[in-house]
RNA sequence: GCCGGGAUAGCUCAGCUGGUAGAGCAGCGCAUUCGUAAUGCGCGGGUCGUAGGUUCGAAUCCUAUUCCCGGCACCA
């Protein structure tokens, strides 16, 4: 006879075999009534579970994170029932759980059209309101692929017919509507209160580009629908910090149809771009590394030579001269620095030889695949290469680790997540020097004492890599920094050192970037921030405003003067209203307005305000000057305006 | 690259079933000299992404094409 053990280690006893729902409806009403599923022994079942012995048992809610799982699974078949009931002919195929709701795929003869999509959206509300009960049912594999063909579901008897033979079908019905789910759902369709459909789009069956294309209808759900309002509402704010959208409202960049891919950045933009160049330059200048320059054209033979050309040649620009001979634009920095290693004898004394670049570098990528600065055809790394012997990897490795996290801090950036990508399918190199290589940057992790998880398969052609990826202020994750321990391309290239015994030996390099490409590290930054980026990478630092033209030759001084001391100022000296002033620069996102009026004149001091819309009262021009330089070189650690 | 949607003034967008393009903001001019998120009045501005086609007539219909957007696939 079953004794259930709750969370809070109370136990109740029974005499018989038990519900899930009879549990919670022993504990209280209430509690039936909001449960949705439940963990028996630590499994997630439905309400529905019968609990035969000895259990330790918690009722879940949609207050707990399954719960809200259990909803949006849940809702993801009540799509397809509504896709079945309106459009019979329609195929289903599979719909799981995502972040912040679901979505199926359905094989139809026609794609479905915003129309549909409402019409979809009102049936599910429909078949919601009428409350069918979610019931389970299991049967052998076979049945089960029999079971569906005879439905003409070719698509699930496919997924089941590739389940291991042995393994009992679990499937889930409502209504006349039944599919294959491993669980578990909600107890009937009416715990679906809060969800709505948000778009359409394409997507292969099982993933592979091979296959035919399916419609994907995405909907996000929530406990309730103040959760669905405040999501729906997150959405529009993220959408607000756009980077495109913020390029333009700040005239820092924009892309046209000749140069797909490829940026045209306008003054203030490439004055942050700069920035970013200018503190990463200091950075590595302290961290021992030498800045260089290679060619953007060199002929194909080295792209040959250098692995590149034959495993990722597709995505390479080529270039034909009238002399017919054939260059390759760089998509990477390595060939290049390789080169400039190469020029004269090395002698390990010198090891680590530290390069580094602001390297452009094309790369021929799918025309779906561009995304505003996010993903770009042309763009720019802060690229280097550290020529190593095999000893010196593991500390290497520790410095540029370290390195990494102390410049992402720079930028507020505090969480950062680290992935160790290791060898993928399409490889230079053999087995034994990629089991080294993948060896050398574990134990350089674990050195380093930096956590990691697994990304299989996701190394570079020519070696594995550590992945570093930054979260913003909304919580979405970028890939930027990478490591890479390579011991396939200097010996591809012909690379080699002198060693203490005179022999010639072939060096380890390790790739890193930090901000991965600058276009996109910028994208980040005016997303995190919203376009008010931190002072210290401002385009305009502050705007010098005049009330009316009595105080023009004040704010020509002032702007002057604070230019002068290395401050990007202007000065807004418009027939215009203060107020109006304020506005514009405040939605440029200005860091510091400075007024001067009749008043401020005559005392020899500047009105100080906030993009913020904080007040920091009257000051002479030397102390905003001061406490502005101590800002900017504290990289906004210190900030002026509070 | 694939599926779907889109492209109209500098920007955001309207323009129903074909009859020859419109708003707000921005810009320009004039007035206003003003104290912390929009002063008022007036004016100019578009071969409707590109190329073909259908038609007496095309922003609107058809075909092709480029780019953009949302996904998928890709991401050295």
């Amino acid at each position: 006879m079953p004794v259930v053990t709750l969370p809070d280690g109370s136990q109740r006893r029974f005499d018989h075999p038990v519900t899930v729902d009879e549990v919670a409806g022993d504990i209280g009403a209430g509690l039936r009534k909001a449960a949705l599923a439940a963990r028996v022994n630590g499994r997630l079942v439905d309400t529905s579970y019968v609990i035969a012995d000895d259990a330790n048992l918690a009722i879940v809610t949609d207050k707990d994170p399954e719960g809200l799982e259990v909803i949006r699974h849940s809702t993801a078949h009540l799509l397809a029932q509504a896709v079945k009931e309106l459009f019979p002919d329609a195929q289903v195929t599979i719909g799981p759980v995502i972040e912040d709701g679901f979505y199926y795929d359905f094989a139809f003869k026609r794609p479905f059209t915003p129309e549909d999509l409402a019409a979809i959206e009102a049936k599910m509300t429909e078949l919601a309101r009428a409350d069918e009960k979610v019931s389970r049912r299991v049967m052998p594999r076979d049945e089960a692929v029999r079971f569906f063909r005879n439905l003409g579901e070719i698509y699930k008897a496919e997924i089941i017919a590739s389940i291991p033979d042995k393994e009992q079908i679990s499937l889930y019905g409502q209504g006349n509507w039944v599919d294959l789910c491993r669980g578990p759902h909600v107890p009937s369709t009416g715990k679906l209160k809060a969800f709505k459909l948000t778009k359409v789009a394409g997507a292969y069956w099982r993933g592979d580009s091979r296959n035919e294309m399916l419609q994907r209808i995405y909907g996000t759900a929530w406990a309730d629908k103040k959760q669905l309002d405040a999501y729906l509402t997150r959405l529009e704010e993220a959408e607000k910090r756009d980077h495109r959208r913020i390029g333009k409202e700040l005239d820092l960049f924009h892309l046209q149809e000749e140069a797909p891919g490829a940026v045209f950045w306008h003054p203030k933009g490439w004055t942050v771009f700069q920035c970013l160049v200018a503190y990463m330059r200091e950075r590595q200048g302290l961290a021992g590394y030498a800045e260089v320059s290679a060619p953007e054209l060199m002929d194909a033979s080295l792209w040959q030579q250098s692995g590149h050309l034959q495993t990722f040649g597709e995505n390479m620009f080529l270039t034909k001269t009238p002399d017919e001979r054939v260059y390759a634009i760089k998509p990477m920095n390595c060939p290049g620095h390789v080169q400039i290693f190469k020029h004269g004898l090395r002698s390990y004394r010198e090891l680590p030889v530290r390069l580094a670049e602001f390297g452009k570098v094309h790369r021929y990528e799918p025309s779906g695949a561009l995304h505003g600065l996010m993903r770009v055809r042309a763009f720019t790394q802060d690229d280097g290469h550290v020529f190593i012997t095999e000893d010196q990897i593991t500390a290497e490795a520790v410095a540029i680790t370290q390195l990494i996290l102390s410049i992402y801090r720079d930028f507020g950036f505090e969480e950062v997540a680290i992935k160790f990508a290791d060898r993928p399918a399409r490889r230079v190199g053999a087995d034994d020097i990629w089991d080294r290589a993948e060896a050398a940057l574990k134990a350089a992790s674990d050195a380093a004492g930096i956590q990691y998880t697994l990304n299989k398969g996701e190394g570079a052609f020519y070696g594995p890599k550590l992945e570093f990826v930054l979260r913003d202020a909304i919580g979405r994750d970028w890939q930027c920094g990478t490591l890479q321990v390579d011991l396939n391309m200097p010996e591809r290239l012909g690379a080699y050192y002198i060693d203490e015994h005179s022999a010639r030996r072939t060096p380890v390099m390790l790739h890193r970037a930090i901000f991965g490409s600058l276009e996109r590290f910028f994208a980040i930054l005016l997303e995190h921030h919203a376009g008010r980026l931190p002072a210290w990478l401002s385009p305009v630092q502050a705007v010098v405003l005049s009330i009316t033209d009595r105080q023009d030759e004040y704010v020509r001084k002032v702007t002057e003067s604070l230019k002068n001391q290395g401050f990007r100022v202007e000065f807004d000296l418009r027939n215009e209203k203060v107020g109006f002033k304020i506005r514009e620069h405040t939605l440029k996102r200005v860091p510091y307005l400075l007024v001067a009026g009749d008043k401020e004149v005559a005392a020899n001091l500047l009105a100080v305000r906030t993009r913020s819309g904080k007040d920091l009262g009257a000051m002479p021009m030397e102390t905003f000057a001061e406490r502005l330089r101590i800002e900017l070189e504290s990289r906004g650690r210190q900030v002026l305006e509070g």
